[in-house]
DNA sequence: CACTATACATAGTATCACACAGTATGTTCG
DNA sequence: CGAACATACTGTGTGATACTATGTATAGTG
């Protein structure tokens, strides 16, 4: 069966996004918040992502020691409330980093070979 | 068993390099190349791909037909050539579109909240 | 009360990077 | 020559995880 060259286009944007979250949803949670609004607030700026993927990653991110999580009754129905732990805003750090360490360097890749454009270096037979 | 946290890291760092994979393969097959150049340039650029990785993936591009292959023999081993076929093409201006909007959301992610730091949006009650 | 938005949770599926192992052909150097 | 190494590609198995779909419950609204 051909995939539809759609299909594959937009599979291959979820996988970009998908790097991304962790990072997204860390960078959100130097405040406080609790899984709905931290989706809204991250679909606010263009990162929709599925409940079905959102909350159990904040179980999970809670599980590796980088969150910490509370239950809370104010208005409405009861809501868990996540921050960062200590070891979350070092791995936000660290991620922040990589982050734009690979940036430049996709910057770099996609940059080159408009001009430029030097052939495949052939692996020297004789040297 | 709680999970260390350099493992952890670790396995986000990979899931951020993940989604850029198959961009950087595509923006590199711009020009000709076979698996193992390939791998050897990306990782000159800093983006390490085990072949593992690799070959199965230029496999599956191909497979969807974002691009075309050739086996040659030239001084040493059969190689196996491939480039961008028209719709790799698009799809890597796609993807490449993808990636600019993305790292602009997340500049902004991990850039805010250093100054600003509002606190995060109570769901008005009463519209 | 029915209806919608809010809020969280879970089970099941599909995808995919990587580890690991295997095959085979150069190249180098004692 | 032949042992060691780099090159070049292939294949299997596994673990992690985003998403779909569905379920539960509460709060506000007509």
């Amino acid at each position: 069966m051909a995939e539809r060259p759609e299909d594959v286009g937009a599979k291959l944007e979820q996988e970009l996004r998908r790097g991304v979250i962790v990072l997204a949803a860390l960078s959100q949670l130097r405040t406080q918040q609790y899984g709905y609004s931290l989706r809204q607030a991250l679909a606010e700026r263009g990162l929709v992502i599925e409940e079905g993927t959102l909350y159990p990653l904040l179980r999970r991110l809670e599980g590796q020691g980088l969150l910490a999580s509370e239950w809370r009754i104010e208005d409405g129905p009861p809501r868990r409330y996540y921050t960062l732990s200590p070891q979350g805003e070092a791995m936000l750090a660290s991620l922040a980093q990589s982050w734009r360490n690979m940036a430049g360097i996709v910057e770099g890749l996609i940059g080159e070979g408009k001009a430029g454009d030097e052939q495949p270096k052939k692996r020297k037979a004789t040297p």
